[in-house]
DNA sequence: GTCAATTCACATGAAAGAGACCACGGTCTAGTG
DNA sequence: CTAGACCGTGGTCTCTTTCATGTGAATTGACGA
């Protein structure tokens, strides 16, 4: 079939989508299901700020796609809603800190806070009690309550260290006519065990865990959306619960359940098939697993392209166990035929974590007693996508 | 044979350096009236 | 006189290196049965 013929029949084939906005992750539904719980206790704790009261901070764990975010952010409309009613000036500041380049240090987070409120402030050049210092007029200027959601909290505590926290609660203190209150969500949930105790005590008052969704209920939160997204009668029977059980065979992530049916309906319609059939699911999953490893491994710098290079190499060419040295030996040889300054066989333990991290790579440490101990590393890649991830990396690197 | 000490090959941590980016204030220069 | 170009200083941020310390079990070697 040539292309014209393709885009004819393409035009001509009516989509299965009405609404795909509906399965994207920031797809703010009017009901949400099977968080009504979460939802009331949180509306409940953090309701006295309409009164203009100080309500307790609040702390919000639970694995990724279980609706901690959409929750927060739910109950944030809904006061602002009832604030606006009632003429109260509520200001909720909302602001992700994992986001590379925006609030992922303390700088960052604070300037970024600043600016919401509106004012101009460098990404860099001056000092961070500067930036609080400005932060903190810009504060007690507005006169009124503030919420501050930091969502993956977790990722700038990591980095940047959690007296960051600590001077943020501290704040209120200096304050007189307005307050802040923070509203902490994490993925990871042993996080809080290693905060300081008093950065502890203060930021989490609170607490909320949000269990992960069980099939059943990530099927009727996919139903609900999917009625929402597809044309009817497009999605067969068992689709829905496919996507629910794969979701929920690895810790119940609504997210990745939505993402699973969209991609789903998309390879279905590019195949010109009449609805979204089972297989179609399958081939959804390899598509996504392939799509997020092949972005992750061309955004790599040079380094850890040669990295995973060289223990793709290695892990081809020898059937047995392959260890963090015999890929340094690979990699410093690599960076000779390539022109790469080579780097530290420390760093390179570290890249080799981070690629185990990305989960492209298995690398499990082991102990060989007399033969001391270091990581025993396989590929945790379909051969199809070690493949693909090769040919990428040969052009990237030039060989 | 038993048991503790030894030893290997890294892992893991902490600190500090290099180099990119940036703001700010001061100085110099050229253009203007 | 003044706007703009051009420093030098001091700050952040990321990626690395350097130095130091930690680690788990195979191996070793002393010891006693």
């Amino acid at each position: 079939m040539g292309a014209e013929d393709y885009l004819r029949d393409y035009l001509k084939q009516d989509s299965f989508f009405q609404n795909k906005v509906a399965l994207q992750p920031n797809y703010h539904p009017e009901d949400i299901n099977h968080r009504e719980n979460e939802i009331t206790k949180i509306t409940k704790i953090l309701a006295p700020i309409l009164k203009g009261h100080k309500p307790s901070n609040v702390f919000m764990y639970g694995k990724t796609g279980t609706g901690k975010t959409l929750c927060a952010k739910h109950v944030i409309q809904q006061i602002n809603t009832v604030a606006n009613e009632n003429n109260k000036k509520i200001i909720t500041l909302y602001v992700n800190c994992k986001l590379k380049r925006v609030a992922d240090t303390e700088y960052r987070l604070v300037a970024e806070l600043a600016r919401m409120l509106g004012t101009e402030l460098p990404i860099t050049g001056l000092p961070t009690d500067e930036v609080y210092n400005v932060f903190f007029k810009i504060v007690n200027i507005q006169e009124c309550p503030i919420l501050l959601i930091l969502d993956e909290i977790d990722q700038l505590v990591k980095k940047a260290g959690d007296d960051l926290i600590y001077n943020l609660t501290r704040i209120n203190g200096e304050l007189e006519k307005s307050h802040i209150t923070l509203v902490g969500i994490s993925n990871d949930l042993s996080f809080a065990d290693n905060l300081d105790p008093r950065v502890k005590s203060s930021l989490s008052e609170e607490e909320l865990i949000f269990p992960p969704y069980n099939a059943p209920q990530i099927q009727d939160i996919l139903r609900q959306r999917s009625e929402k997204a597809f044309k009817k009668n497009t999605v067969e029977q068992g689709v829905v619960e496919k996507c629910a059980a794969y979701a929920a065979r690895d810790h119940g992530d609504a997210r990745r359940a939505l993402e699973l049916l969209r991609v789903a309906g998309e390879i279905a319609e590019r195949e010109g098939k009449n609805s979204i059939a089972l297989e179609q699911i399958d081939e959804a999953e390899d598509k996504i697993e392939r799509d997020r490893v092949v972005e992750l491994v061309k955004n790599q710098p040079k380094q850890f392209q040669a990295c995973l290079y060289s223990i793709i190499q290695i892990v081809s060419n020898s059937k047995d166990e392959v260890y963090t040295g015999d890929v340094y030996e690979f990699y410093k040889q690599l960076c000779d035929k390539t022109d790469l300054r080579p780097l530290t066989q420390r760093r390179i333990s570290d890249i080799i974590g981070e690629f185990d991290m990305f989960g492209v790579v298995n690398a499990k440490i082991v102990s060989k007693g007399r033969y001391g101990r270091t990581r025993e590393i396989k590929i945790g890649l379909p051969q199809e996508v070690k493949k693909k991830v090769l040919n990428i990396l040969n052009v990237e690197l030039g060989l």
